[in-house]
DNA sequence: ACCGGAAACT
DNA sequence: AGTTTCCGGT
C-alpha cells in the first residue's frame, strides 16, 4: 500500500493517475491499450484511450470515467513537470525522468527476465523519490 | 484532439 | 491536494 501514498498526504491511499499510468506500462497484457515509445525515453502512447479510461474508472470506482476527464488530469500534471505533452503525436506524453535517469537509467531497457512486479516496484519507489527531491 | 479555467468533490 | 466534472475556445 506505500505504493499509493501520496508524498503531500501520507494518509491518503488513494492511487495516483501517474501511478497507474506506470502500473499499466509495465504489464504486458496492456500493451495493446497503451505501451512505451520506442526510442524515445519515458515517452508513451495511449493506443486505447477508451480502454484505459475504463480501466482508470474502475480502479477509482467512477464508472463515468472518460478519456475528456482524464486527459484533463494528466493536463494538470505539465505544470507539476510529471509529465508533458509530445506536441503533434496523437494520444503521446511523455514523463520527466531526467532525474530519473542519472538516478536509475537503464530501468525501461531491461530484459523481461525479471519480475514485472518488481520492475514496476523499483520504477514507482525510484520516481516518488526524483519527485520528492524535485 | 487538445487546452486550461472554474467549481465541486473526497 | 489530486483529481472529477463541465465546458468554451483553438
Amino acid at each position: 500500500d506505500w505504493a499509493y501514498k501520496t508524498e503531500s498526504s501520507p494518509g491518503s491511499r488513494q492511487i495516483q493517475l501517474w501511478h497507474f499510468i506506470l502500473e499499466l506500462l509495465q504489464k504486458e497484457e496492456f500493451r495493446h491499450v497503451i505501451a512505451w515509445q520506442q526510442g524515445e525515453y519515458g515517452e508513451f502512447v495511449i493506443k486505447d484511450p477508451d480502454e484505459v479510461a475504463r480501466l482508470w474508472g474502475r480502479r477509482k470506482c467512477k464508472p463515468q470515467m472518460n478519456y475528456d476527464k482524464l486527459s484533463r488530469a494528466l493536463r494538470y500534471y505539465y505544470n507539476k513537470r510529471i509529465l508533458h505533452k509530445t506536441k503533434g503525436k496523437r494520444f503521446t506524453y511523455k514523463f520527466n525522468f531526467s532525474k530519473l535517469t542519472v538516478v536509475n537509467y537503464p530501468l525501461w531497457e531491461r530484459g523481461s527476465c525479471e519480475q514485472p512486479w518488481q520492475i514496476w516496484k523499483t520504477a514507482t519507489v525510484s520516481v516518488s523519490q526524483v519527485m520528492r527531491k524535485g
